[in-house]
RNA sequence: GGCCCCAUCGUCUAGCGGUUAGGACACCGGCCUCUCACGUCGGUAACACGGGUUCAAUUCCCGUUGGGGUCACCA
C-alpha cells in the first residue's frame, strides 16, 4: 500500500468507481439482494466504473456451491453482468472469500502486531455462560465482551479468536450518500471478533480486507448493514487505509411491515423468472423502489443508468407491492420500445415449449405477438394467450361451448366461414370488411356472430380481436375451426 | 431494553418556506368496444401529534408517538 500515490496509474485509479455486490451463497438470490446489486451496478455503469462480484462464503455451515450457481444465473438473467468476479476473473482475485484466507491471516497478524487487535482465549462456552448469567440478572441488558483477554500477555497453546481492540474514547462519523451525517460513539461498540478460532474471518473483517484489497471506492448495501459501518471504518483506520464512501439503501419490507420472506409470496429472482417477468421490468420496479426521478415510473435500463443518482434516494423503508410490480411488468411487455418483438419472442418461447405445443417457431410467434401485447401481463400469461395459435384443435372451455356453440349459432358459423373463404387478401382489415358487408346484407349484427366465432377459433370467450385472430390463424385453420364448431353446435 | 435509522394518499413517490399538496399502482364511475384487454375522461384518498423558529411551515429545530434495523466465533 505504501507508495501507492507515487505510481503513475494512481491518479487514474483513484478516479475510477469500483463498487461490489457481495452475496453469501446460502440459498436463492433474494429480491432485496437484487436491488442492492442493481444500485451498485447502476453506479458502476453511470460512472463508467467497475462492478465487482464477490462471494462471501465464510459461513461454511450454510454456504453451498449450488447457491453460487443460482446467484450467478440470476444475475446473468437480469443482465447485471459483473466486470470482475467468478468466471470472468480480474486483477483483484480470487473473488471467493474462502480462497483469500491467507490475506485475512496476514492482515489479522498485522493488527495484532500493531496492538490494534489481540488474541482472545475465552471459549464459546465461557462466553455463553456469561451471557446467560447477565440475562438472569437483567433480562433487558445486552451482553458486551468484558475484555477478559484484552491485556493478556501469555500465548497459551489453545484455540483463540482474534478480537479488535476498541478504542477507549472517541467516535466514528461518516457522511452517508443517502442518510447524510452519521455518528456513533466508540463506547457503544465492543471488542468484536475478527477471526474465528478456526482461522476463518467474520463478516466485518473479511469484507473490509476485501474492500481494501479490491480497491472498492463505494459500498452500497441495505440499511440492515448500517450498524456494521462504524466498526468497519475503525478497521480501515487500524489498517491505515482511507475508508470508501458508504450508501445505505432503505429496506424493502413485506406489505405487513415485516421482513420480506417466502411467507409473503415470491421473493427470489428465479421465481419471478419462472412467473414470466421481464428482466428489465424487474430492474425498473426495483430501481423505483427507494429512488425516484420526478414523476417517471417506466424506464428503459439505459434511462435508469442515465438518471440514477444518490441524491434522489429515499431514506424511509418501503413495502414491496406485487400489484405495482406486475403493472410495471405489463408496461414493459406492452411497449415495443421497452421489449422488442425479437426479445419478446426469445422470452416467451420457453414458456410455449413448456406447454408442449405444435409448430412453435420464432417467425410464427413473432407474427402473433402484436395481438396479445397489450393484454399479456407476463410471459407466462402471454404463452397462455398464444396457446390456441399453436394447438389444434384449441382447448375448448366447456362453459364457453355450452353457451355459444349451440344450435342457434351453427348457421352463423357456417355462413361466416363461407364469407371468409372468399375474402382477399387474408388480412385483418380485409376480413373485417368482408364480414361487415355480409352482416349488413344479412341484417345481422357483429355481436351475434363474434362470440360464437371466438369460441370456435380460440376455445374461449376472451381473446384478441376477432379479425386479428382469424388473420393470424390463417385461412385453412380458421375455416376448419369454424366449420368444426358449426358441426358440433348442430349436434347440440 | 441499549444503540442507530425513519415518518406525504392503502402502496411506491414528487415536493427541497408561500402549491387548489402533483404522478403512478390499487380501488370506484363514464366513454370506447366483437369478448378480454388497451386507451381515455373523472372520482375517493395523504403531509402522525405537540411545541418552537419565521411575515409564512408538508418543508427548518426539539420532543412525543409510531415503525424499522441491530445487539453472534451469521452475513
Amino acid at each position: 500500500m505504501a507508495g501507492r500515490g507515487l505510481r503513475p496509474s494512481a491518479t487514474h485509479r483513484a478516479m475510477t468507481t469500483r463498487v461490489r455486490f457481495a452475496p453469501s451463497p446460502t440459498g436463492y438470490l433474494h429480491i432485496g439482494g437484487v436491488r442492492t446489486a442493481l444500485f451498485n451496478w447502476l453506479w458502476a455503469r453511470k460512472t463508467r466504473g467497475v462492478f465487482v462480484l464477490r462471494i462471501e462464503d465464510t459461513d461454511q455451515e450454510r454456504s453451498t456451491a449450488e447457491s453460487v450457481r443460482v446467484i450467478l444465473d440470476a444475475l446473468k438473467w437480469l443482465g447485471l453482468e459483473w466486470d470482475e468476479g467468478p468466471e470472468v476473473g480480474g486483477a483483484h482475485g480470487p473473488y471467493t472469500q474462502m480462497e483469500r484466507r491467507a490475506l485475512y491471516r496476514e492482515h489479522a497478524e498485522r493488527l495484532i502486531r500493531d496492538g490494534k487487535a489481540y488474541r482472545c482465549y475465552c471459549t464459546r462456552e465461557e462466553l455463553e455462560a456469561q451471557r446467560a448469567a447477565l440475562k438472569a440478572r437483567d433480562p433487558k441488558a445486552s451482553f458486551r465482551y468484558p475484555g477478559t483477554c484484552r491485556d493478556r500477555k501469555d500465548e497459551p497453546d489453545l484455540p483463540y479468536v482474534v478480537r479488535f481492540r476498541m478504542p477507549e474514547g472517541g467516535s466514528v462519523s461518516y457522511v452517508d450518500k443517502v442518510f447524510g451525517a452519521v455518528a456513533t460513539p466508540n463506547a457503544a461498540q465492543q471488542d468484536f471478533v475478527l477471526v474465528r478460532s478456526d482461522g476463518v474471518p467474520l463478516y466485518n473483517f473479511g469484507a473490509v480486507v476485501d474492500d481494501i484489497t479490491m480497491e472498492i471506492t463505494l459500498v452500497a448495501r441495505g440499511r440492515d448493514h448500517m450498524i456494521n459501518t462504524p466498526p468497519q471504518i475503525l478497521l480501515y483506520e487500524a489498517l491505515g487505509c482511507p475508508p470508501p464512501a458508504f450508501a445505505h439503501l432503505p429496506m424493502m419490507l413485506a406489505q405487513t411491515g415485516e421482513k420480506l420472506s417466502k411467507r409473503h409470496g415470491a421473493v427470489s429472482a428465479a421465481e419471478y423468472r419462472a412467473q414470466g417477468y421481464a428482466p428489465h421490468a424487474v430492474l425498473n420496479y426495483l430501481a423505483r423502489f427507494g429512488w425516484s426521478h420526478g414523476d417517471q415510473e417506466v424506464f428503459s435500463l439505459d434511462e435508469i443508468v442515465q438518471a440514477f443518482d444518490w441524491e434522489h434516494c429515499n431514506k424511509s423503508d418501503g413495502k414491496f407491492d406485487p400489484k405495482k410490480f406486475l403493472a410495471i411488468n405489463h408496461e414493459h411487455l406492452k411497449s415495443p420500445r421497452l421489449t422488442s418483438d425479437d426479445v419478446y419472442v426469445a422470452q416467451v418461447v420457453p414458456f410455449l415449449y413448456a406447454r408442449s405445443l405444435e409448430g412453435v417457431e420464432p417467425g410464427r410467434v413473432k407474427e402473433a405477438i402484436p395481438m396479445i401485447r397489450e393484454r399479456a401481463t407476463t410471459f407466462v400469461d402471454a404463452a397462455d394467450r398464444l396457446d390456441f395459435v399453436f394447438r389444434d384443435p384449441p382447448l375448448l372451455d366447456a362453459a364457453a361451448a355450452a353457451k355459444f356453440l349451440v344450435k342457434a349459432n351453427a348457421g352463423h358459423l357456417r355462413d361466416l366461414a363461407t364469407v371468409l373463404e372468399k375474402a382477399d387478401p387474408w388480412t385483418a382489415p380485409a376480413l373485417e370488411a368482408a364480414t361487415h358487408a355480409w352482416l349488413a346484407a344479412a341484417g345481422r349484427q357483429i355481436k351475434d356472430v363474434a362470440q360464437p366465432a371466438r369460441v370456435a377459433l380460440t376455445g374461449r370467450t376472451a381473446s384478441p380481436g376477432l379479425f386479428d385472430v382469424i388473420a393470424t390463424l390463417g385461412k385453412t385453420r380458421s375455416l376448419a375451426r369454424l366449420r368444426a364448431a358449426a358441426e358440433s353446435a348442430e349436434r347440440g
